[in-house]
DNA sequence: CCAAGAATAGTCCGAAACAGACCGTCTGCA
DNA sequence: TGCAGACGGTCTGTTTCGGACTATTCTTGG
């Protein structure tokens, strides 16, 4: 397989963190790892937590790939910019080109608690449902917060991502208070 | 700190894996951990998928810490069963009490795409929204027959996840129709 | 002006998680 | 009786994860 083609040899070792980085070195033009720590801090990182340490691996392992271009400071605090290539340009339209029909994965601590709710005493539910409708509610604030910013700073396509983070966090906020409410009539061992 | 509280002292060591597995436990008296695989792919896995090895890994570690009880037959197939004991009832009990604020994270592929689908050409986000679209509604269409099971095999709690499963699924459908309906109306880049 | 502390920027490591290959055992039924 | 498919389990090599740790630069108030 010659590598004159980066997209196909490439994909089979591109993760889903390499394309994040992919991206964000695209939208911005260049980046430190420092920069997409703070860049996924404040979107995508609301949903999908990236620890920061594969915010500074993955870049230069996408470097040897030929997808993105190392420039390094020499002095002080010897900062690596990275920008994107031909190559990382194809790589990334390739990914985003192909329709995904994976369903991702929900990992709430408070769900698995309440799969096993029915083996713990009667008042946790409660306490568990209004905690978790608390919590939902204090993050759907903060979404919404952001829905007032400019569009320079939000493209379109993050704006729709937070507008399912939003419809998300509703959702969850409507569950456990109609958990809470059925609680409080009795209703939660019927049905 | 003595070993009479294994409530205390094995506390930091649990992951939600450990929970997991003792509450699967708990609620079916004995399991091997194939039977908590089986559990596990029918209901929670749905959501957070837990690789098999963990499933087979942890319920020593657990009888280890005087959780669980373990028992194997000599021959054959050599299966271990499990059983809980009363630290572990204990242990379960205690973090069933507390009210869990964590939020959790929702690891979805088709939304870090579209977190970058003004990078793409511009049918791709139809095409990935229609395919979305699509897989949720199919999903959502096997939850809601799992609604039929009796009450013997799906414990109120249980029932109580599922009808988080659905409203999720169902938000999912929601936003991808609408991205979709949006992008035929041009409305997708306003906004 | 300068010291303290905050924010910036990056490195490193051990412990888990993870995916999946692989291997025996048993049951039903053709 | 033989074999397909479900059952039941072990193992291994990578990645991921979380966090501790270091060093540089900026800010601010005394």
């Amino acid at each position: 397989m010659a590598e004159d083609d980066a997209t196909t040899s490439a994909a089979g070792q591109l993760t889903p963190v390499s394309y994040l980085v992919l991206g964000l070195v695209a939208r911005h033009g260049a980046a430190t790892p420092y920069d997409l720590k703070s860049f996924v801090a404040q979107s995508i990182g609301n949903f999908w937590s990236f620890p920061h340490a594969q915010l500074y691996k993955e870049p230069p392992r996408l470097a040897e790939l030929g997808l993105l271009a190392e420039e390094r400071e020499e002095h002080g605090r010897r900062r690596r910019t990275f920008r994107i290539t031909e190559a990382g340009r194809a790589a990334l339209s390739a990914w985003l080109a192909e329709p995904d029909t994976s369903l991702g994965e929900l990992r709430a601590p408070g769900l698995l608690k309440l799969a096993f709710a029915e083996l713990g005493k009667p008042g946790d539910v409660e306490a568990l449902a209004s905690a978790q409708a608390a919590a939902h509610r204090a993050r759907l604030k903060t979404y919404r917060s952001y829905t007032a910013m400019s569009a320079d700073v939000m493209p379109w396509s993050l704006r729709r991502t937070l507008e399912l983070g939003i419809a998300y966090e509703q959702m969850q906020v409507e569950f456990w208070e109609r958990l809470l409410a059925d609680c409080a009539t009795g209703q939660h061992t019927r049905r």
